[in-house]
DNA sequence: CCGGGTGGCTTAAACGTTTAAATTATACCA
DNA sequence: TGGTATAATTTAAACGTTTAAGCCACCCGG
């Protein structure tokens, strides 16, 4: 690989010269500057990240790390969304590093290590949570870092998020313009921050519709297919006057699980129970019936991600550092056959 | 962040004593080694990957790139492979760069980018095929590489790859176990290389059991849901006494194809029509009915590649440098209950 | 008692950049 | 013509490591 010397001597110049050439520093002479250029063409010459990195103090790095899924559940958007970073950061001259999160019990020494070592210049964190201890180690070392959702909402910090609350809104006015109202929900523990904020929507668009929340509407499950079946096998027992006629799911995995119990207990999923999920993974469409889901905008959440976080790393504060983005209903069979005579 | 100067400081050495304390080299005395490593510790001081990296000449970053899904497909595997992948390279002191691969007119160039900059000491490439244009540019510049599938059989080159012949063999000896006699193949277009293999198996278990391969009783598709679904409907167009019973599709997202067309045309999949899939996406277990699958062991293909670069790397020549595993058959019930009386 | 070997440490160069400071050449003005 | 401002270029230091080479004190053998 040729080196800055080897241009320098190519065009009877010194490093310096090349330098300024390249980086339009410098005060050069036309002639000068087309005769370097003319060398770096020859030579083919390409600047090493890993000279420039150790003269600026800098990696052009983006770290990401995410907890693998157990082999029976999925995350339809983590393709995606590693993709539109790197697409975006490569746009800006970074790249994203992504390494391993192992043990749970101590969640910030991978992030540590790469501060550290001065891997990266900025973290891109998913899946945070209400005091993460992520986010709030990056805040007291001041590092910088972008969040895709929130946190403790008294810590000041770059987030992008997706509206939870808005999106399942929209799944329950729409389930009401369908004729439903006996809409159930099944939700996340408690702990979940996301979780608590899709089952607001859920309780807003009821209220807002002058609904009231029946008890047992409401069943908090972690996010398992098993779990689902069984909530969904609790509200199917109940007699068809009084059981829910639709339910929203905070994922398609969860919304599998009730749409299976659904046909295990002879009911037609679409016409005798409708059911919506969130995060609209690629198989929603191919499942029978195709599911109606929340899709979020991932190319955009990474994207704007990466854009925050660069101006994080240069010392400039993203405007706005704060961006909620509202997923988009995917109308399928699900619901679209429920239609109830009002 | 400490530099080596501070340690050397306030040991009160030089910088070369603690860099060959820190690297277990050249001579120093016991007290000598605890001082500096007190001093180390005290300051907790980590050496700079980056200055590491310009004077050994390395990045230390394994490069890898995929092209991104179209959103209604999916790629199961994918992150398993990364994680798995960023998880070995963790264990070496190597992290995994995520680089976006954009048009496909043009290949190499995000390729040879990463190789000019020294981004990279090595790649990890997927869903390689026949005279794959990478292979061919990365054996020619003679850069570090493994290939996660193979490739033109003539170029010599390190590669990891799934049996995808023994994988098919086993699901079409699985079905003629059942009772299977009338098995389809829903197979991929001639220029795929994996395609080959796998259909490669199929022939080779009926040619085994002494069945002929009927016309029409291999499709080629390229991989979606579609062409999948229109394919089977050709065959189950077909009377019942010569139609085929099972169906061995390339992948998942086929399979599925196949089953709701089957589904759709009245028939019971896993009585009436079985299927076998391949990949083992972890929807599968959810499907009505469960997909019997191929899985792949993508942890131990990550690990495996990523151990065979590093060999590559340090110049050392990773033994054995192909290494093909088998697959293993997820039996679930879209086949188990198509029992046939013979 | 002197020479050579060696253990233990330091000096200094090198990796490939960027950039402040110094130097040289050129032009302009009094 | 001499001085100065400016344009063009070079020199050299710096970033944080590693490592070859050098240095010094000490010990040991003859």
């Amino acid at each position: 690989m040729p080196t800055i010397k080897d241009v320098a001597r190519e065009a009877g110049v010194s490093i310096a010269t090349v330098s300024y050439v390249l980086n339009d520093s410098g005060a050069v002479s036309e002639a000068t500057h087309q005769r370097v250029l003319q060398a770096v063409e020859k030579l083919g010459y390409r600047p090493s990240v890993i000279a420039q990195g150790l003269q600026a103090r800098e990696s052009r790095m983006i770290g990401y790390s995410w907890r693998p899924m157990p082999p029976d559940q999925f995350n339809p958007i983590l393709e995606k969304f590693i993709h539109g970073m790197a697409e975006a950061a490569a746009r800006h001259g970074y790249h994203v590093l992504a390494f391993p999160s192992t043990e749970a019990s101590d969640e910030i020494s991978p992030y540590r290590e790469m501060v550290e070592r001065e891997r990266v210049d900025g973290f891109a964190l998913s899946n945070t949570n209400l005091d993460d201890p992520r986010v709030h180690y990056l805040l007291d070392i001041d590092f910088p870092f972008v969040a895709f959702g929130r946190a403790n909402p008294e810590w000041d910090f770059a987030w992008v998020d997706v509206d939870g609350a808005a999106g399942v809104e929209q799944a329950v006015n729409h389930l009401l313009e369908l004729g439903h109202r006996r809409i159930a929900c099944l939700a996340w523990p408690e702990e979940s921050l996301t979780g608590q904020y899709r089952l607001t929507g859920y309780r807003q668009a009821m209220a807002a519709a002058g609904l009231e929340v029946q008890a047992g509407w409401v069943i908090r499950a972690e996010n398992h297919y098993r779990h689902a079946y069984q909530a969904a096998q609790t509200w199917l027992t109940q007699p068809p006057t009084r059981r829910p006629t639709a339910v929203v799911a905070l994922t398609d995995l969860m919304a599998i699980g009730v749409m299976n119990a659904a046909a295990d207990a002879g009911l037609t999923v679409g016409r005798d129970l409708a059911v919506v999920g969130f995060d609209d993974a690629p198989i929603t469409g191919y499942l029978r019936p195709p599911l109606t889901s929340l899709r979020q905008p991932i190319a955009e959440i990474g994207e704007r991600m990466v854009t925050m976080l660069i101006d994080l790393v240069r010392g400039e504060t993203p405007s706005p550092a704060q961006v909620l983005l509202k997923p988009r209903l995917i109308v399928r069979d699900s619901t679209r056959l429920s239609k109830r005579e009002m």
